[in-house]
DNA sequence: GAAACGCTTGGAAACGTTTCCATAATATTA
DNA sequence: TAATATTATGGAAACGTTTCCAAGCGTTTC
């Protein structure tokens, strides 16, 4: 097959020449700049339709200006988790006529976090980072080069940055909270990564709960997870093989909370008329288990639409403060929780 | 806070210049180019690392060569199908220093077709095609500009084209045979949207299966959905109000068959005792539902790192012939299925 | 020992934009 | 009506690479 161009190669000199004008004004039409006549614009407009214009963005990119992609940092796409942020995100970005480069960070080892800058740059005009390992080392980075960016789900250690998350703490508060009223009194708990401010924030909110109701922490209870689904069959194990063991496990997300359940069940008890068990996050399958987990809801595409919005919002206007904000979190209680019935001894 | 530049804003030509040499040597350096002295580009290489060089690749692209990025399209990030994809695709793409540049169709008019191949014309490599609507539209372009693509669960209708889907005919045949042998007459089939290749070789499975049993079809029982889990509700609804209902209900995804499972609870039903169920692409959610779902494994991540390598090789071997695979599907059983009870009158 | 060759390197053009500066044309003001 | 302000446009440099061409230089070959 002989080799043809890519589709019709037509650049901003071809606009230009066909329409009898400058590049520089054809460039001018297409960023909407405010001096060029009404006529004139007209013209080259009807020019750019008819022979299939399209701006090349690297050579656009180039010169410094903008490129109308921005960047997407995320640990992997193995959980359904990230997939609905990244729903969200590329919701948003649709609005606005921006694209979605998607940059995974699992096989980049953790030091290259300034090459991942370097690379980065000139490729997109900001970046979303989702759930960073070790945000410090982007965000000091990225805040010194003036570089636009927002943190999802994680409030940057340390100094301000722009950041969405959710009310982790209040969220397994009232969870805890809702436990502790149906009647349970020794609830075990798996946490997530505990390098991550989200599992932290959970864990503390699970704590508070059980300190402001009287009810005695016990770190036999505790188990700590990393978010992945063994963890929770590990950690339901471990928790249901104590001495005494909990009448109702929570954990810091819904594939652990799975897991669990599966531990539970695997002991030939009942759900929840033996165990309750509850989850964090609401990702869709959490409404098709049965039974249906009772869990956390997290607004993950709202989260992913909102940073959008925020890194947008910069993009337009540097000079504006940094925003940080906490969705609120939902308790959805659904047939996985039940009070405890009473034991005999 | 003062504006300083991103990370460091180290060009070629610094780097020339440190390492005493010309711009032409570096980039040969960079590009592993065979004429270049031994010494001379361990000292090029070192000054680069030392400075934290790092390739501008808008400037690269711009200049008509490769960017290392690899577009991906597909039709929107909703569904978990396309996450399984998405996710092999990464995978592979890591192993071979690409990176991946997703643009979402949804929002995208058909007719568009050319516009989006002129747009990431420049931008990437080669383009990935997740289940295009109009595959049409975009092979002939892609084709006729000589532009590295793979199109992925389509078989392009018409012309040759590289692809890798999966043995769909032979899933549904397989998935229905099952059923007939575990006893069931009345199947009903729930199916895909019928301008999908993929949709229409399940039906025609299924049909296929019926006829080598000697099962008369009915049309009755086949109920047009399109592939969201409405659909599946609907469509079960519909085969349960039936005068003389199926006993069976084969869905063309997972989804669909977790919406026709409420159907069949909703009306009181037990599955799998009163009604066996059966999806397509087994989801991972389809393990975690209860009863847990019987369902025709494709192996989605699988094919995404697939014919990621088929883009790859194509990059490399310009002038390679096409390649089309499909890789097996596999049916996997689980709670969801049982042979029918025997029905009085 | 000279011619031819091969390898390494430098230099410069080119990629398709944006943007700044200058100039021409037009409108406004005194 | 002349002087000035304003707006529309053209021209050219710049962005950071790649790549082609030619030149330099050391080796081989006759």
């Amino acid at each position: 097959m002989a080799k043809k161009d890519v589709p019709s190669k037509v650049t901003i000199v071809e606009v230009a020449e066909k329409a009898g004008v400058s590049l520089g004004t054809v460039s001018r039409v297409m960023n909407n700049d405010i001096h060029v006549a009404p006529d004139t614009r007209e013209r080259v407009a009807a020019v750019m339709r008819e022979m299939g214009y399209v701006a090349n963005r690297q050579a656009r990119g180039l010169k410094g200006s903008r490129t109308n992609v921005i960047g997407v940092l995320a640990p992997d796409l193995g959980t359904g988790y990230i997939g609905e942020i990244l729903h969200g995100i590329d919701t948003e970005l649709g609005l606005h006529q921006f694209d979605l480069m998607l940059f995974t960070t699992h096989r980049t080892a953790i030091k290259e976090a300034n090459y991942v800058a370097n690379l980065v740059k000139g490729m997109v005009d900001g970046l979303l980072l989702i759930l960073p390992r070790n945000p410090a080392d982007y965000t000091g980075i990225l805040t010194n080069a003036n570089f636009p960016f927002v943190l999802i789900d994680h409030q940057g250690t340390g100094s301000l940055c722009p950041a969405v998350g959710a009310t982790n703490w209040q969220g397994a508060y009232n969870a805890t909270e809702y436990l502790i009223k149906l009647g349970h009194k020794r609830i075990g708990f798996i946490t997530g990564s505990m390098d991550l401010g989200a599992a932290i924030d959970r864990l503390d909110g699970y704590k508070s709960a059980l300190q402001v109701h009287h009810i005695p922490e016990d770190p036999q209870l505790i188990y700590e997870g990393t978010f992945f689904q063994p963890d929770g069959y590990a950690g339901g194990s471990a928790l249901l093989d104590l001495d005494d063991p909990p009448t109702a496990i929570f954990a810091s997300n819904d594939v652990m909370a799975m897991g669990a359940m599966d531990a539970i069940r695997g002991r030939g008890l009942r759900i929840p008329e033996d165990v309750s068990i509850l989850g964090f996050d609401d990702i869709p399958q959490s409404a098709m288990v049965r039974p249906a987990l009772t869990t956390v809801r997290q607004p993950l595409e709202h989260m992913g639409r909102l940073a959008t919005q925020m890194l947008i919002d910069q993009l337009k206007n540097p000079e504006k403060g940094i925003d940080r904000v906490e969705l609120p979190t939902q308790l959805i209680v659904r047939d996985s929780t039940l009070s405890p019935k009473d034991r005999a001894g």
